[in-house]
DNA sequence: CGCCTTGTTCGAAGTTCGGTGAACAACGAA
DNA sequence: TTCGTTGTTCACCGAACTTCGAACAAGGCG
């Protein structure tokens, strides 16, 4: 959204850059950041394969604990962010994610369907007209 | 091993039961437990079915920490636990966790085996003689 | 009976995690 | 330019996790 916000402040990268590198992604990183029924409930909405707004995601959390509950799927190289204006979008990384561990998502998904693990986690539908 | 160990000392179960029933489990618990190497290591070496002793585990931590590990994974549900004697023998629980989240073990473990996670943990043979 | 083995539990220490509110950066619109 | 929206980062908190060494309980052995 705003590339250089941190080193403007901070003088430095502090975090993982997003997006990483289907390579880089870590078996125990994938499975943690799918640990948290939360989490589930984000990737559940987001198997639908469209890209969703952060401000759809109607959860039971402030925006800042959403924030970094959507940093931590993008850095497990769960989601692909792309920010476009004020707006961050993300999508769900399936290929990258099937081609590095093989019917690990559909497992996933099938088993948190099952069970409707992160069903506190909705969508607020959009405005047909703004998009939102 | 001891059963009424943490009752004569506590004066009261400060923990789970140990091998949970199968439709308790929880998947973010089971992911949880699957999400560190050390861990995802145990399981890669119990998933040749066979029952194994603790201290055929050669693992680079305490056995405190050992301890604590395995019963992570067994109250996630992920192993079977027998006692015997001053000895404490646990297994897979393929079957019971294939019933509950179909194909999440044989994903997990193939995954683990492509990239070699939790390789730092080995067994130390066993003596023929003592079983040991 | 002591002594060793085995695994658990406890307490302490340090780290990580989940959560919040406030401040902030960038963009868009008025 | 000013204002509102959007999402990030920060400081902070309490809870949970990880790890260790020490103490302990039970069983087996001499």
């Amino acid at each position: 959204m705003f590339a250089n916000y941190r080193t403007s402040r901070l003088g430095g990268v502090r975090h993982p850059e997003p997006n990483p590198d289907v390579d880089r992604l870590m078996l125990t990183d994938v499975l943690a950041a799918l640990s948290d029924p939360l989490r589930v409930g984000l990737v559940r909405l987001l198997a639908d394969g469209e890209e969703h707004n952060f401000g759809e995601f109607a959860v039971p959390v402030a925006k800042s604990t959403l924030s970094h509950h959507l940093k931590v799927l993008n850095t497990a190289g769960l989601t692909w962010r792309r920010d476009e204006g004020t707006r961050c979008y993300v999508r769900l990384r399936r290929a990258d994610v099937d081609a590095r561990f093989p019917n690990l998502l559909d497992t996933v998904l099938a088993a948190a369907d099952q069970d409707d693990v992160g069903s506190h986690v909705g969508t607020t539908p959009c405005d047909p007209g703004t998009g939102r």
